[in-house]
RNA sequence: GCCGAGGUAGCCAAGCCGGUCACGGCACGGGUCUGAAAAACCCGGGAUGUCGGUUCGACUCCGACCCUCGGCA
């Protein structure tokens, strides 16, 4: 088996990314690394879309540091990363790519293909191209500069490491997280790392607009109707709306309605917004990425096409 | 029919006593991204119900009309 010669599998929420996955992952004995951010989190699978085949087990691998890594078996095929903390646990970027390597290293010696698919684009980004700064999170610090004013943080951010905020955008330059995390760095001796060289090919599921919001309604009206809101009373018994893993999409809108603040539908409303939004903002990743080819959902060879592309770049001499 | 309130962008909504290209929010469109990313942030286009009147000048004042809401009938 050809050794790092990954496939990433990438597209916004609704567009039909996990069961190309599987597919694929059949036909070209793959094992898929699920990219995403909040299907990291233990019992909460109904609103995070997990969409696990019933009954299913998870099966432990191992555990490094505060993750565990297991999986679980979608029609025979090993998904890999759902599941790893808990919902009042805080987890990285950057966490998450050592993980996936740890992972990937098992797939390797079963002898298999690692599939990287999911919608956190900056989790794959961690991965396939690493992050340049290491300086863990020091969230005293960051709670810290947080009841700074923008104008201070940019004024600090100046004086303590002027070469970075020459390098911020405008937008970013007004981000306070970014001038804090920019702060963070400098205080801890701005120590850079390796960037990361990752051998892959990279499919790039999309869809339009329209299409996405079909999608999106009918998966909202289908996560309630399978019990969400449940879900949420269970996981408020033992976490808060404070809690990392319930400042998620199809959690977080439903804070004001569970306090009597808004009506369920005036929720619901809010929270489909917040998916289309959110798929509109998946769309703008990678999309001049020299190793990812675009491939419309729409289009009706769309499976066809990409067949032929994962074919080629396992079986031919650069294929890309 | 009468009384009261009101008609400002797709929706919500400011605009004291008339005077630069009408505040915002949501939605919509376009973007940013190096350890919180399903986060956070940036940019953009659009509006004064209709017809008259007063005035140098009206979203703002007056009148009529047309709608909407509440109450009385």
């Amino acid at each position: 088996m050809e050794e790092n010669k990954f496939l990433v599998i990438y597209g916004p929420t609704a567009v039909g990314k996990t069961s190309l996955g599987i597919k694929l992952a059949r036909e070209f004995s793959g094992e898929i690394i699920s990219a995403d951010s909040r299907q990291i989190y233990r019992e909460m699978d109904i609103g995070t879309g997990k969409d696990l085949p019933p009954g299913a087990v998870f099966h432990q691998e191992f555990v490094y540091k505060k993750g565990v890594a297991g999986w679980y078996s979608f029609s025979g095929v090993k998904v890999w990363l759902l599941d790893v903390v808990s919902p009042g646990e805080r987890f990285s970027a950057f966490e998450w790519a050592v993980l996936a390597e740890k992972v990937t290293r098992k797939i390797l010696q079963e002898k298999k293909r690692v599939f990287l698919l999911g919608g956190s684009a900056f989790y794959l980004k961690a991965f396939l191209e690493g992050i340049d700064y290491q300086q863990k999170p020091d969230w005293k610090l960051r709670e810290k500069l947080s009841r700074l004013s923008l104008r201070e943080l940019q004024d600090k951010l100046k004086n303590i490491w002027p070469e970075r905020w020459q390098q911020l955008n405008y937008a970013d330059r007004h981000n306070p997280r970014r001038l804090i995390r920019a702060l963070e760095i400098a205080q801890g001796g701005i120590r850079k790392r390796e960037k990361k060289e990752r051998n892959f090919l990279g499919i790039r599921l999309v869809a339009s607009l329209s299409f996405l919001r079909k999608q999106i309604k009918k998966r909202v009206e289908e996560r309630l109707k399978k019990g969400l809101l449940k879900e949420i009373e269970a996981l408020l018994k033992k976490y808060s709306w404070e809690s990392p893993g319930l400042n998620s999409l199809a959690y977080k809108e439903f804070k004001p309605f569970f306090q009597g603040e808004a009506t369920l539908e005036e929720a619901c409303q809010r929270w489909f917004l917040d998916e289309v939004h959110y798929a509109k903002r998946q769309l703008l990743w990678f999309r001049n990425h020299p190793c990812f080819v675009s491939v419309s959902r729409e289009d009706d060879d769309w499976e066809l096409v990409i067949h032929k592309k994962v074919k080629k770049w396992y079986y031919e001499k650069n294929g890309r």
